[in-house]
RNA sequence: GGUGCCGUGGCCGAGCGGUUAGGCAGAGGUCUGCAAAACCUCGUACAGCAGUUCGAAUCUGCUCGGCACCUCCA
């Protein structure tokens, strides 16, 4: 069955097909680093993970170059009027310079990727690093005469644009967002800008007037580049002309994505990206969440309160195309199900043994397993489904619960299981169930036996009165005691 | 004004013409010394109105409400 992929260009689902069949060329719009992580990036990064592992699962390990960059230069609001420089804004609040700043809050930024669990990039460009690159470009588009410098800045120009002859499959300006220049009121709310010929040209490059930090000296005097460019140039740089898939937010369609595509065709006489993909929004009460709204929730807070992977399995089962509503009490009830699915996984290993945690074999050989890990495969090639994808492992989450209550020596069977759930929710789901557990190594293995033999001599006398107490100031420590058949089993609260 | 999107049971969230989505929370039960965990049972939801259809949460129209983009933002 092929993989379905929602192409923003025809507003349908897709088969996808890679340019070339063994590797697919990837690029996702990374953080302006001025700030801390908040949920919506975190939607929007765990979104393209899953979907980096799902085509991975099905390219292999090496068939995916995924390129995320890091856009650690400011940008002014808007094109030529007065507005703040984000990165140099932050750098005076914090009295510090623009390029710590930058330094800082991408380290905070991987930090946070990592506490969710989402594995790196294979390629991680920094726009400061492509100035030079970005200048030849601007360059190459003022030779096509499709660019024109004006009082030190140059702009790139969206009218002589239409006008070229555009080779097959090139997307003409306007495609991606579905807009025609004439309806857009420029104007209206931002004061045109008198260096450009038009409203609807953008900057490729911009003077910089003194009090500027970051600046790079250019044929056009000093100034520093436009923002859409450095992503047509380090996409282009590390996945060629024209690559598979580019990933962003829903509110970077346009203006972002549609000049990135203009410049970058103009630039190549090539089609640019086949499949763009777009995620949606985080809401907080019906409303955008963002950080001029003032009401952005920072990750790394919320990981501190309900746990990282509480926060990642919240996201997943939400559509990434969809609109998510955030609410902590969603988010915690999100944890308790990946508890509910941890004890399971926990329990399952310690019956077959943890040696077995790695392998993957035998699915195909149990149908009941097959069929559960059939039902999710296709929801994750539907546009990558990952809610229905997890409602159909919730139901090999109650067999194999049944299974392990009933006792079940059905190793085969079991072992399917375990390959069900390292394939689906480890590795393509990229849930990690030893994230939180922290039970402190071997020492307090040791230690929690002892405790426990203790317990049960207790109980064999009938001194319910010591056993509850033992168990009561566990759980004040944060310990939980689970009597079964076969004794005492131990584990750390969550959270 | 232009371009799109959405309104689903207590909460989150799938669904895209006909079969239980799923998770969380809640109620009852089984098991247990008591718990916990697990299992079993339980909710007949789709903003409103009108239409198409044998049949609509799912298609059409209208109404109401909300959101996003057109200005930096994941």
């Amino acid at each position: 069955m092929p993989l379905t992929i929602y192409n923003t260009l025809s507003r349908s689902k897709e088969e996808f097909h890679p340019i070339d069949p063994d590797l697919v060329r990837m690029y996702v719009c990374g953080p302006t680093v001025y700030g801390h992580m908040h949920i919506g990036h975190a939607k929007s990064y765990v979104s393209f993970d899953i979907v980096r592992r799902w085509l991975m699962h099905r390219y292999g390990q090496e068939g995916v170059l995924y390129v995320m960059n890091i856009t650690d230069v400011g940008h002014l609001v808007g094109d030529g009027e007065e507005g703040e420089d984000k990165v140099e804004a932050q750098a005076r609040r914090e009295n510090r310079s623009p390029y710590e700043i930058a330094a800082y809050y991408e380290e905070s930024f991987w930090d946070d990727m990592k506490d969710l669990n989402s594995l790196m990039p294979d390629r991680i460009p920094h726009a400061t690093d492509f100035i030079r690159q970005q200048i030849k470009m601007t360059e190459e588009l003022i030779a096509k005469g499709v660019a024109y410098e004006s009082n030190g800045s140059v702009y790139f120009d969206v009218n002589a644009y239409q006008q070229q002859e555009k080779a097959e499959g090139m997307i003409p300006y306007g495609g991606l967002s579905n807009r025609k220049v004439e309806d857009q009121t420029g104007g209206e709310r931002i004061e045109a800008n008198p260096e450009k010929k038009n409203p609807q040209d953008f900057a490729l490059w911009k003077r910089a007037d003194e009090i500027h930090f970051m600046q790079w000296y250019s044929p056009w005097g000093w100034g520093y580049p436009g923002w859409h460019l450095e992503c047509s140039v380090m996409s282009s740089f590390y996945l060629g002309k024209t690559f598979d898939i580019h990933g962003g937010g829903i509110e970077n369609q346009f203006p972002h994505h549609e000049c990135e595509i203009a410049q970058s065709q103009a630039v190549n006489d090539a089609p640019f990206v086949r499949y763009w993909m777009h995620h949606n929004m985080v809401n907080v009460s019906g409303q955008k969440m963002g950080k001029s709204l003032g009401n952005a929730s920072n990750v790394k807070e919320l990981i501190a309160e309900v746990g990282a992977m509480a926060l990642r399995f919240f996201i997943a089962q939400s559509h990434y195309r969809s609109p998510l509503e955030y609410d902590p009490d969603a988010i915690v009830a999100a944890g308790s199900g990946f508890e509910r699915l941890r004890g399971t996984i926990t329990r399952l290993r310690e019956v077959i043994g943890s040696d077995l945690e790695t392998r993957v074999a035998g699915i195909d050989a149990n149908p009941e397993v097959k069929e559960v890990f059939d039902k999710f495969s296709a929801a994750m090639d539907d546009d990558f489904n990952t809610p229905v994808a997890i409602g159909y492992l919730f139901e090999g989450v109650s067999n194999l619960n049944k299974l392990l209550a009933a006792n079940s020596q059905d190793r085969s069977l079991l072992e399917a299981y375990n390959s069900l759930f390292t394939i689906a929710f480890e590795q393509v789901l990229g849930m990690d169930f030893s994230a939180e557990d922290g039970r402190g190594g071997a020492l307090a293995d040791d230690l929690m036996r002892l405790i426990i033999d203790l317990r049960a001599n207790a109980r064999e006398t009938k001194d319910f009165a010591t056993a509850d107490q033992i168990r009561d100031a566990l759980k004040d420590a944060g310990v939980v005691l689970e009597d079964g058949k076969d004794g005492t089993r131990w584990g750390m609260t969550s959270s």
